[in-house]
DNA sequence: CTTCTTGTTACTGA
DNA sequence: ATCAGTAACAAGAA
């Protein structure tokens, strides 16, 4: 599940380690997880990289754009460094591997692999026209300067289904997922469950508050590799903001404020954790 | 064997 | 038209 966080790590890697680089072969394993001519990426060089929400971007010389998704479990795997991280349950040091569903060779001989279990993840290659598409339906990033509390809390205003529900489409907010709104929401003591609409400007200050925080630390942190997720780092290796989630996943164990065992229940569809003497219900 | 998980979209229904 | 709820996608764990 990489969200903001996950995503922005690997930017950054990706950023210091393979812009000026230039791409000689694209070899594609799983045809739907790449949509576009592989062709015409070869010889370009990469110029730079960019995020909004969850979507990462490889700007190349000629103009197009390498877009990346990684849904639940897509991995971007450097293929000179995984050597020395291989993982117990999985040989990550012979890549392509099981998931690996199609990868890049650069002129200088080292690889870029897209790995993906449940091919949820897409790599599209995209013109500038056909990137502004992808991405119209976007809302603002959270670490967007013009992400503001009044952004936040007039997006709020606009529906009354529950906050926690609300904080996950992306329509609204660009990189929210379900560990940062779970943790977001106990930090900010709001009950999940309540009515996005019945957020006032001053609790939605402080949600916008830990919003960024929690995105920013996890970032330091190198991203969360929790149970049942795939995410690593480009170089193997694995994120650890895992160990400061507040609620996420933490189901019966006592909340890190007053020891009241943690909840987890359904909203939207979509397991949530909340701790039940903390966060109260906004009406 | 069945059920559950997850981000996003397409579809369905109000 | 707009909004909300949910099936579908895939693969593996429990």
């Amino acid at each position: 599940m990489p969200e903001l966080p996950e995503v922005e790590v690997v930017r950054l890697f990706l950023d210091s380690h393979i812009v000026g680089k230039t791409i000689s072969k694209l070899e594609i394993i799983t045809h739907k997880s790449f949509i576009g001519s592989p062709e015409l990426v070869e010889g370009q060089k990469i110029i730079g990289t960019s995020r909004i929400g969850k979507q990462l971007s490889l700007h190349l010389k000629n103009g197009l754009v390498i877009l990346f998704h990684l849904k639940m479990t897509g991995q971007i795997i450097m293929g000179e460094s995984v050597f020395g991280h291989p993982t117990p349950k999985e040989d990550k040091s012979h890549l392509p591997n099981k998931s690996t569903r199609l990868f890049f060779t650069f002129s200088d001989g080292s690889k870029l692999f897209f790995n993906d279990q449940r091919k949820f993840g897409w790599v599209k290659l995209l013109n500038q026209a056909e990137l502004i598409e992808a991405q119209k339906n976007l809302g603002l990033d959270i670490l967007s300067p013009n992400f503001t509390p009044k952004y936040l809390y007039r997006q709020l205003q606009s529906t009354s289904r529950p906050i926690k529900t609300a904080l996950l489409d992306q329509s609204k907010f660009a990189g929210i997922g379900n560990i940062y709104a779970n943790d977001a929401l106990f930090l900010s003591r709001i009950h999940p469950i309540s009515s996005s609409k019945k957020i006032n400007l001053k609790k939605a200050t402080l949600l916008h508050h830990f919003l960024i925080k929690i995105m920013t630390e996890s970032i330091k942190n190198g991203g969360s590799t929790a149970k049942d997720n795939k995410y690593l780092h480009p170089d193997g290796s694995i994120g650890q903001h895992q160990f400061s989630f507040q609620v996420y996943q933490r189901a019966n164990e006592p909340c890190l404020i007053c020891q009241a065992l943690i909840k987890k229940v359904t909203i939207g569809g979509r397991g949530t954790f909340y701790c039940p003497k903390c966060q109260k219900v906004i009406r």
